[in-house]
DNA sequence: CCAAAAGTGTTCATGCTACACCCATGA
DNA sequence: TCATGGGTGTAGCATGAACACTTTTGG
């Protein structure tokens, strides 16, 4: 490799920050942890870490998600770069955002421990280092824009959920009620969802059956086009 | 500033690297240049230039396209960082891509002999250094999907512009025709321009009304709710 | 038998699509 | 006067919004 010509260049230093966003219950919740350097240490923050010589910023990101939730294969987006001169107070350092979409259930407590994580609800964000209340808004935007035209809702839900469940976490996202009928009208006619032969019992006395994403399915339809929401 | 707790760690080089589109008679272009300096030398490239100690990366990519095209507060915003370990071949080197829109009327021809800069149609791009390709592919993707809801289309254009020439341009960045007829409906009912008393003679014997943007009536309707096209 | 949540269908308004003819003018 | 591009209106269709009642079953 010939590094001459870049070799008098300016470097510096690239974290990757993670907006981890999780249903619970009713809410949209975003996982936090306590910083636990310096500048700032004990201070609520993003997830992040800065990115390894050898390491690309994907794998930066995916490796940070593991470190705290344990899990692999996560659903995960780069949202944009921040590189303000200022944003960090201990120098220069250019932060490229991912938002991450996890499903609750299965993650390990253990980990959140270690690091002092808490999910907060968005409507109850602490508040945080730097930029990183900007960073954590910009990901609601671009969660929201995101799944109006894509379903990576499901990746917030257990592989079988309801449909009221996912009319509750549409309506965390856009923090705004659906009508039930047109919501449940519109999703079966996407035609991304298989109807199971089971029904969960216990917040109600009916009991509603039990939906599977199809990713089938939707592969075969033109991307983008149609409007979920 | 205290350094201390950040010290050991890797910095790398950051590059910012531009997407520039331009509106020439019917077709969508973008700027490229011939790369002046090894590795790649004397090969297309999209404009770019490492990001300086004390400038924050949307005025690194401002001053790029300053260097480039002479011209100031250009409309420009962040497309997303590339940051895979072998994107360089001479190095480690994160790239922050941008996309801009400049109307191709008011910009400064000299400093395009200076880079060895070509106006290049969408369909015929040249091989690319790098993972250029990919950004450009990006931001067109990207412009798109802004232009569909975001009036950013008439950065494209001059001040004054006819229907008939706001029809082509869309027609450029979708690559598909519109009927006229619906297409004039649409922007006229949207209320974000004015109609002028000046015909645009030349293009046809009838000759067309020129219009304007207006960004007032823009701010003063819901953004990103209507959809233009 | 009652309370609580699930499930479903119809109507109306709106916006999008498709489509054909007259207008103004320079040559 | 004619060729060229500019400008307009209408009717059918699809989609989204509003809205109320029946079903199931555990307690």
């Amino acid at each position: 490799m010939d590094l001459s010509s870049y070799n008098n260049h300016y470097r510096i230093l690239v974290a990757v920050d993670c907006i981890i966003f999780g249903f619970y219950g009713t809410q949209l919740k975003a996982l936090l942890i306590k910083r636990g350097f310096e500048p700032e240490k004990g201070k609520w923050s993003l997830m992040g870490g800065f990115v390894r010589e050898g390491e690309g910023i994907d794998e930066a990101a995916n490796r940070v998600l593991h470190q705290l939730t344990g899990m692999k294969s996560i659903y995960m987006e780069q949202l944009c770069a921040f590189g303000d001169v200022n944003r960090d107070s201990a120098g220069r350092v250019i932060s490229i955002a991912y938002f991450a979409l996890i499903n609750s259930t299965d993650y390990n407590k253990q980990l959140q421990l270690e690091h002092e994580a808490k999910w907060f609800p968005l409507s109850e964000i602490p508040e945080l280092i730097f930029d990183h209340q900007k960073l954590l808004l910009k990901a609601k935007e671009r969660l929201r824009e995101k799944v109006a035209c894509n379903p990576i809702g499901f990746e917030l839900l257990p592989p079988k959920f309801t449909l009221p469940r996912l009319q509750l976490l549409y309506e965390a996202i856009y923090e705004t009620p659906f009508d039930p009928r047109n919501f449940n009208k519109k999703m079966r006619s996407l035609g991304i969802l298989n109807k199971l032969n089971e029904k969960e019992r216990g917040s109600s006395k009916k009991g509603a059956y039990y939906y599977e994403f199809n990713s089938q399915n939707y592969k075969n339809v033109d991307k983008g086009i149609k409007k979920i929401v």
